[in-house]
DNA sequence: AGAACTATGTTTTTT
DNA sequence: ACATAGTTCT
């Protein structure tokens, strides 16, 4: 086996150790950072540069050198990576690893805070909400409140979400912010300041904890309670962290006090990839490290094992314009490589019709499927090549966007497993009840305020007194709960009493959709089946959702899918083959983006999508756009491609009239503009402020200036100000 | 009055 | 897919 380059962990267990794998496997730098022996380390990582490997190695060389695998623990971004990781581990020591103690931050303090809760007088039962639940209390409390409702102008559930996690905050003054809708965020701080008083309120009345309580009150139960912070550091002698440029500032303290007494960490981390800087994420937490822990030992990992080199010079181009220099270049080994390719389509439609030609041919050259992904920025950008991929027959999973918990049928089914594990979650009781028919949110209201200052809720709701229209369905519901109680049910088994009672009161809400509904729920029966008890599953669903799509069982393992992903969720994957579709201005970076921290947020997000590509990288954008009230809007190249060196890739476009028989999609119902002779004639026309000209959707309009070669900006009658590319606006030239 | 229905609008990214 | 607003039904 060649040195230095990348090999098949899977297949390295020849009865070598791992730390003979190792010696051959990986670099002098890894190497390094795996045998390193006590005292904290820094690994600062570029993209594809073996980061996983090292931390797996090292795993697997502690517990060579006779650390009890259950004094080590992982902490990383996603359940999936710990496990992916803890697998790769155990390949390497006899199975050994499974023992470690892995997972996320907020997976593990939830099991912490369970087990040594008790120190700081936490109760037994609690219910991890998610950002829906969240969400969800919001709306009631707005419309308690009186805050809802016809002329009240009030930001997006998002926005206040992020409002509350602390993002914006830190991010910009509050009283600057202005939303879409023009409303200045300081007419409604003390609306949003009464609604987070309230929210932290009914969440402590009903036994909830979101995300961040999670993490605060573990932080708590480790610096507050002498007992609880000795007993959980003095568990665990190895700590490891991947992906640390997105951990908050809780969660490096909590790092700082997990090794309070020996300092015995490694952090992985890439200062160019911090893309979760909207929840808290804050990537100076890589340069404080040194400070916190003193006598840090810290390693580079430069040299990219992913990508050929043409497209590495492309993704590094992208980095290089950041205003924050990051002190990394990467350079790989890998020889040969076609250089990434830039698409523009005249509109979504042939965008999306240049990717699956693409794919089409990807796949008849012998690149397996699960070898291409395609990325973009926000979910619905996906939606016209998902149409063309079905009309194809083509399959595909798409991750990010919504996931399975998040649809109204499976949280109804949940909320009755809910308040089994947490009677006095009142959030699920809304739920159940406003199930029933004739009953709304009034009535439902009404009943809560009765039972939920019960010791038994469930005991309380059977001695309430129902109307006569929904006697009957109250009676069943009462029936079900006892049902639920008085067996020594498996998760299982409850789930499948709650079929029989939510399956017909199912059909009839969602009459028009209910198959595939049911199929996500049959999917949830499975997930329930693997667990031995109520309350972890509960837990797990809430931290670490599972995927929409059901899509597990009716793939073959060989033959793999489609990845279709949002940025955000394609970290830390590759592929042979990548596209990142949507590179519009408007698109990416996101509309709402301001130059300044967001904007260099959104550059690294497109670095991180550009740098998953390991031998091909396609970059597309369309030329057209749908404004929010359904008219096409001419549309440029994102700025981050601008930026970068022309000679980095291979530029091709398409005029909309060269498209197959795909009117059906690309016909708006308005003109496109052709490619004709009329368009290379109007880029021979030498333009000078002042001159009138027409273009077609924008109408007539007035040259103000040229910002650049073949650019032009005009000031429309009807549309505004816009830059338009001579190569692509059709303009007429009106003497 | 409150529940149920219908039409319309909006949607960044997420452990 | 959901939230909201406005309308109709009980």
């Amino acid at each position: 086996m060649q040195k230095n380059q990348p090999v098949d962990i899977f297949s390295s267990n020849s009865g070598q150790t791992a730390s003979q794998v190792s010696r051959d496997a990986l670099n002098e730098a890894q190497y390094a950072a795996v045998t390193h022996g006590n005292g904290p380390v820094l690994v600062i990582a570029g993209a594809g540069s073996g980061k996983t490997r090292t931390l797996v190695y090292r795993m697997a060389h502690l517990i060579e050198q006779g650390v009890p695998p259950e004094s080590i623990m992982l902490l990383t971004f996603t359940r999936r990576a710990a496990q992916e990781m803890l697998y790769r581990a155990a390949q390497l020591t006899d199975q050994s690893c499974r023992r470690v103690i892995g997972g996320t931050f907020h997976a593990t303090s939830n099991m912490l805070l369970r087990q040594h809760g008790h120190h700081l007088g936490f109760p037994p039962g609690f219910t991890i909400i998610d950002r829906g639940d969240a969400e969800g209390i919001i709306n009631l409390l707005k419309s308690s409140l009186g805050l809802a409702g016809a002329g009240k102008r009030f930001p997006s559930k998002r926005i206040i979400m992020n409002l509350m996690s602390g993002a914006i905050n830190k991010a910009r003054p509050l009283e600057e912010l202005v939303f879409e809708n023009h409303i200045h965020l300081s007419e409604f701080v003390d609306d949003f300041h009464t609604i987070r008083d309230h929210y932290n309120q009914f969440k402590l009345d009903h036994g909830l904890m979101d995300y961040d309580d999670l993490l605060v009150n573990w932080q708590r139960l480790l610096a507050e309670s002498d007992t609880a912070g000795a007993e959980i550091s003095g568990r665990f002698q190895y700590i490891l962290v991947d992906e640390y440029q997105d951990t908050n500032l809780i969660q490096a303290e909590i790092v700082r006090l997990l090794a309070r007494d020996h300092d015995n960490v490694m952090v992985v981390g890439d200062d160019a990839q911090s893309i979760y800087s909207f929840r808290g994420a804050d990537f100076y937490n890589i340069m404080r490290f040194p400070n916190q822990f003193p006598g840090t030992k810290v390693i580079k990992l430069e040299q990219n094992y992913r990508s050929t080199q043409p497209i590495l010079s492309l993704t590094n181009s992208i980095i290089e314009q950041a205003e924050e220099k990051f002190t990394k270049s990467l350079f790989t080994e890998i020889e040969g490589g076609v250089r990434p390719e830039v698409f523009s389509g005249g509109s979504e439609a042939i965008e999306a019709r240049f990717v699956v030609d693409s794919i089409d041919k990807l796949l008849k050259e012998g690149t397996p499927k699960n070898e291409i992904a395609v990325l973009f920025r926000s979910g619905f950008h996906s939606y016209k090549l998902e149409m063309e991929l079905t009309s194809r027959y083509l399959e595909f999973e798409k991750r990010g966007g919504l996931k399975l918990t998040e649809s109204a049928h499976i949280k109804d089914a949940l909320s009755f497993l809910r308040i089994q594990v947490n009677p006095w979650d009142n959030l699920s009781w809304n739920r159940i009840l406003l199930q029933l028919d004739k009953v709304g949110p009034k009535t439902a209201q009404k009943i809560l305020s009765t039972i939920s200052e019960n010791d038994n809720p469930a005991k309380a709701l059977a001695t309430y007194k129902p109307a006569p229209s929904w006697k009957q369905g109250f009676t069943q519901l009462l029936e079900l709960l006892q049902r639920l109680q008085d067996s020594n049910l498996t998760p299982g088994g409850q789930f499948d009493l709650i079929m029989e009672y939510y399956q017909p009161i199912f059909e009839k809400i969602y009459h028009d959709d209910y198959p595939k509904r049911s199929k996500e729920l049959e999917h949830i029966r499975a997930l329930i089946g693997g667990y031995g008890d109520l309350q972890s599953f509960v837990d797990d669903t809430a931290l670490d959702p599972p995927e929409s799509g059901a899509a597990e069982q009716n793939t073959t393992p060989e033959e793999g899918r489609l990845i279709l992903s949002t940025i955000h969720s394609a970290k830390g994957l590759e592929w042979d083959a990548v596209f990142v579709i949507g590179l519009a201005e408007g698109r990416f970076p996101h509309q709402n983006a301001v130059p300044g921290e967001q904007w260099e947020e959104e550059r690294r997000l497109l670095y991180v999508a550009a740098t998953r590509a390991k031998k091909q990288l396609f970059l597309t954008y369309p030329r057209q756009l749908m404004t929010p009230d359904r008219k096409l809007r001419h549309a440029v190249m994102s700025p981050f491609l601008r930026e970068i060196n022309p000679g980095l890739y291979h530029q091709e476009s398409q005029a909309p009239q060269a498209s197959r028989s795909y009117s059906a999609s690309s016909g708006f119902g308005l003109p496109e503009p052709t490619r004709t002779s009329k368009k290379t004639l109007s880029a021979r026309v030498e333009y000078s402020p002042g001159m009138l000209v027409q273009h077609p959707l924008f109408g007539p309009g007035k040259v103000k200036s040229i910002p650049g070669p073949r650019r032009l900006e005009i000031a429309f009658d009807r549309h505004g100000d816009k830059i338009l590319h001579l190569d692509y606006a059709k303009l007429e030239l009106i003497s």
